[in-house]
RNA sequence: GCCCCCGUAGCUCAGCUGGACAGAGCGGCCGCCUUCUAAGCGGCGGGUCGCAGGUUCGAGUCCUGCCGGGGGCACCA
């Protein structure tokens, strides 16, 4: 069940064909009045076939077969062909659709294997409002593509590997089981902070700690088995965040750099091989074309350090080809901030010009700009601190139980608080992914908890406000739409508006995965919920008469399972009540 | 110096990959609860789409050059 959209343009694709076979109708949503549609493809059409655009426009309005799909098919004098839908049709549309469990979600074409880098935190701190942004974004496009038919490789990148480990082992032995009792509270950033002190006072623990990454790196039983204990305890904490946040990520799906640890010297070895490596400086690096420093001198990609250390060139790359390689990647996504594009360019290029990257498949950077305060600056506390993740989340919490308590005082308390949960997370998520994620985005509370605007607390209350109906009719909405449920009649603009917006969705969707732009999919819900708020407000569903009553609770069915869908899809629930 | 991202209403942002008069929310002003959740809805006012060229039947959207903001550019990730 493909959207209106692509409905329409198939139907219409006969008529352009014969004019240029393949020629693109340029279907888009036309904003004349008592219009649905537009096809502009004439004018488009016009120079290159060399007549005029209203001639082809008549001949177009002749030679389609719109049949029962259009009551209205019209050109313009200037060349456009205006589309009216027939409302019949419209509500058969309608109702197949809302019979469809995807409610008209079309799937992909061809299911790929989608691998997809996000979150990565490092270990030995906690998670802060730095690690929001992709996680995220990620988990949502992770929710979407596998919507979408995809299989998703979810690789939560974590930095678990390097010197600082040493010291962190060290501290956990130094410290017993009071250090243990930290971190399995999660006080990743209080046993950091505590080991960095007792590092810095003691030269005797700087010189173990510096032996310990020696045991570590060469694979010590006993030093790996602390690593261990440290990285299980971490990851303990980190998957409970998620799982506040309500993101995907599992312990399984970490993949950190240590993971990559034994494959950087093949890495560099294979870059050998083919003949990429150069020694620059005492480094080892290639040298991809088109990349220059300040000096305007070739700019390397360092693999290998002087020391003979690797870094997160020699893992990024090792992961690339893990990626491609061993995992049958058709797609590999990077969630990460911009500031990261030219290195991403780099180990793309590297990666194409080892052969790592088989031809036609591709990684891709799906970057997003920084989060800043009201004051425009990067986002930190008034003292000037990292915002810890969780900390975040509990104020979110806080003001949306807040809110939930002033407005909706008969809430039983236990409900109150998942609403609280599902309201506060949500609308912290929403404000990330409604906007264009490749700007800079302002972080601002009272935006995000409003309940108007383009929020999460807006839609949710709008699917609210739609359960609440089927509550009180004590009706099952998931059955109406299974029930295949007569046409609904579209008597009013406002019905027949809803309908046209609900048979969008697919549209959005597909915009939204082909972009990598959860904000598509969020305006679109915008949209739906302020088509719907109108409908809601000129029709009466449960005191309409009875010819009109089942096809308006269809409209509220489909309406309800599309807002909580599509946001299911960015990763917030829609609670049933609020 | 080179490269990347951004520049649309007072503020925060959309603008569906070039289409017919540029939209929303907030803020301001006015109106709407004996009626399915007013956490809502309607109306009014508000824009040289950073600037200048160019391509095109048509440009907020594509190209070039400037201006402004942010970021990156050899051994930290």
């Amino acid at each position: 069940m493909a959207g209106l959209l692509a409905l329409v343009a198939a139907r219409l694709q006969p008529a352009f064909d014969r004019l240029e076979p393949g020629a693109d109708p340029v279907l888009r949503p036309s904003g004349q009045p008592g219009v649905d549609f537009q096809a502009n493809g004439a004018l488009a059409l016009a120079k290159r076939v060399g007549r005029p655009p209203a001639d082809l426009a008549a001949e177009i309005v002749a030679t389609a077969s719109l049949g029962e799909i259009c009551t209205k098919v019209e050109a313009s004098p200037k060349g456009f062909v205006n589309l009216t839908l027939d409302d019949g049709w419209l509500a058969a549309t309608l109702a197949a659709t809302a019979a469809d469990p995807r409610l008209g979600r079309c799937l992909a074409e061809r299911s790929l294997t989608v691998v997809v880098d996000y979150s990565s935190p490092n270990l030995a701190k906690e998670m802060h409002a730095g690690h929001v942004r992709t996680t995220i974004i990620g988990d949502a496009l992770c929710r979407l593509y596998a919507d979408a038919g995809h299989r998703v490789i979810r690789e939560n990148h974590v930095g678990d590997w390097g010197t600082q480990f040493g010291m962190l082992i060290e501290y956990l032995l130094e410290s017993g089981d009071a250090g243990r009792e930290a971190l399995s509270l999660g006080d990743l950033e209080g046993f950091y902070r505590q080991a960095r002190a007792a590092f810095d006072a003691s030269e005797e623990l700087q010189d173990r700690s510096r032996s310990r990454v020696v045991l570590l790196q060469s694979g010590d039983p006993d030093t790996v088995a602390l690593w261990r204990q440290y990285v299980d305890l971490s990851v303990a904490h980190f998957t409970s965040v998620y799982h506040r946040l309500g993101v995907l990520l599992q312990p399984e799906d970490v993949v950190g750099e240590s993971f990559y640890n034994d494959l950087l010297p093949v890495v560099v070895a294979e870059l050998e091989d083919k003949g990429l490596l150069v020694e620059s400086e005492g480094a080892r690096c290639v040298f991809p074309p088109g990349f220059a420093n300040r000096e305007g001198q070739p700019l390397p990609l360092i693999v290998q350090k002087s020391d003979g250390g690797y870094n997160y060139a020699t893992t990024d790359l090792a992961a690339l080809r893990d990626r491609f390689g061993r995992l049958g990647a058709d797609v590999a996504v990077y969630v990460v901030g911009a500031p990261q594009a030219l290195h991403f360019q780099m180990v793309f290029a590297v990666g194409r010009l080892a052969g790592w990257i088989p031809e036609g498949k591709e990684p891709v950077h799906v970057m997003f700009g920084s989060m800043l305060g009201a004051d425009r600056k990067m986002f930190k506390t008034r003292a000037g601190d990292v915002v810890k993740l969780a900390e975040l989340v509990d104020e979110a919490v806080e003001r949306a139980a807040a809110a939930v308590a002033a407005k909706s005082p008969d809430l039983p308390d236990g409900e109150a608080q998942v609403v609280a949960e599902a309201v506060g997370v949500g609308a912290v998520k929403y404000a990330d992914l409604s906007t264009d994620r490749a700007r800079d985005y302002v972080f601002d509370w009272d935006r995000m908890l409003a309940f108007d605007g383009n929020t999460a607390p807006y839609l949710q209350y709008a699917h609210a406000r739609i359960r609440s109906i089927f509550r009180r009719a004590g009706l099952d909405a998931a059955g109406l739409l299974a029930g295949a449920a007569a046409p609904p009649v579209l008597a009013s603009p406002a019905e027949r508006d809803l309908a046209v917006a609900l048979l969008d969705f697919d549209t959005a969707v597909a915009a939204t995965i082909g972009t990598d732009s959860p904000h598509k999919l969020c305006s679109y819900l915008f949209d739906l919920a302020g088509v719907f708020t109108a409908f809601y407000e000129s029709c009466p569903v449960l005191r309409a008469p009875a010819e009109v009553r089942d096809g308006r609770l269809l409209l509220c069915a489909h309406t309800a399972g599309v807002l909580s869908a599509g946001l299911g899809l960015l990763g917030i629930t829609a609670p049933e009540r609020m």
